[in-house]
DNA sequence: CGACAGCTTGATCGATCTCAAGCACGGTGG
DNA sequence: CCACCGTGCTTGAGATCGATCAAGCTGTCG
């Protein structure tokens, strides 16, 4: 399972911008790249940054910071996948969103986190002091702009999330899904397979289905001949045109 | 139903802290509250925007702007209640937010707004051209600041939904609506009656539900107790910590 | 007063959940 | 090296909650 899912991590997604070692604006490499992507890296931002950053390997299951807990850090997402999960006191658990190298983690105005950030595979952090990861975004306008952004189309993602969960049917779902990793691969290149590198839990907390039914929709995708899962973890789509009309969107 | 949602309207959500007519930072009086607030006001600023900004009176029931429209332009509520719905090819219909006097409307990175807004009562905005709006960011770090923090906000009310969304039955569903109500108005100081302003077609696009479900729901708490609803759009919560429970949150 | 839009309530149906069994695969220990 | 075990995935059968279909109610407006 793990030496399934660690094939991805090291592949940075920001991988074609990188900066020579020993630049200043090398680490964090995904906050530096991304500005950088968007033309405006600046070394004295770089170097201020890596002043503060922390950088740390996580394992699979591991827990960055618990729902509740006061709101220390921002975290920059470098390599492997972050579930950020929301519990209800009965155990019941929804899963806000699945973050990716280049993500952040734990942007809040609020003094605690209201969510818990999970480790769905292994991978590694860039983690800032709150306070004055906030003092750098006063100081240059271009991170500040560039976190406006960021958090805009994590906005966005949250409202295809609301859709997805109000208005479709299981099937739909799953084919949503689908199609959300496919597109996100694909922003980085071209590539063959759908890798999941979440187990079916997963799945089912971040699409307010169970295990079953999720399995049950990808086996209905399946037999009807517009994926092929060759494993669990592991989807092609067959036909993409009859995918999206499966996702109503 | 105009006449009873329209009383409403003219009490502006900041109204404590308004400034003089003739006031360059008093309109786009939201903004420039909302900034005040936070007590950033800049004289400058306000000049800017007045000089931007386009300030109109909508009724119930029109659409602001729809789905797929280039998103020319950026929206601050100034009055009234308004719904971004996001509309699926066979007519289903999600509301992705209620918009009340304050919020934002069309902030996206995208070329194009991908929700529809609509009025759920009469009400008023201003209105500014995106690209000066953007300009303005950069020229003003308050502005940006403050910006940042709204989106923030709106981010976390978006996850706030999708737990609502993904794991609760449809008396969880309601009942959640209704404290999410209770709370924005007890922000703004202490308040008897819950009043909403949204017919129960737009709470069901909102939670997922039918009216039918939504209705049967409402009756549900009334009937045990937990709430009185002397009509349909006003609701008393009278055991707050019983509807809590069964809100689940 | 009648018409209409919106709300409520009832009866039935169906999609998803729940419970249960069996399967697949990787890891471990004899 | 193989048998065993555990975790995670799949599939089936029955139960349940909310959707659908249908009827009647309420309040507003002309």
């Amino acid at each position: 399972m793990t030496s399934l899912t660690f094939d991805r991590i090291p592949k940075c997604h920001f991988r074609g911008i990188s900066l020579p070692e020993g630049d200043p604006r090398r680490c964090p490499q995904c906050i530096a790249n991304k500005l950088n992507y968007c033309g405006a890296v600046d070394m004295e931002l770089g170097a201020r940054l890596q002043a503060i950053v922390t950088r740390t390997h996580f394992e699979r299951g591991q827990t960055l910071f618990s729902q509740g807990e006061s709101a220390e850090h921002i975290y920059a997402l470098v390599a492997g996948v972050v579930a950020c999960s929301h519990y209800l006191d009965d155990g019941r658990r929804q899963i806000i969103a699945f973050l990716f190298p280049g993500d952040y983690i734990g942007m809040t105005t609020e003094t605690r986190y209201n969510y818990s950030a999970e480790a769905v595979t292994e991978g590694e952090y860039c983690r800032f002091p709150r306070e004055q990861f906030i003092r750098l975004l006063t100081e240059f306008d271009d991170f500040e702009q560039h976190c406006l952004r960021e958090v805009t189309n994590e906005l966005a993602e949250a409202q295809k999330h609301v859709l997805i969960l109000g208005q479709k049917d299981a099937t739909e779902r799953v084919a949503s899904f689908l199609l959300m990793l496919d597109e996100r691969e694909n922003r980085y290149g071209a590539h063959d397979d759908i890798e999941l590198p979440m187990m079916r839990a997963d799945i089912a907390d971040y699409l307010g289905l169970t295990i079953e039914t999720v399995s049950r929709s990808i086996s209905k995708l399946r037999k009807s001949g517009v994926i092929a899962a060759p494993n669990a973890h592991l989807v092609r789509i067959l036909d993409a045109d009859r995918l999206r009309e499966m996702a109503s969107d």
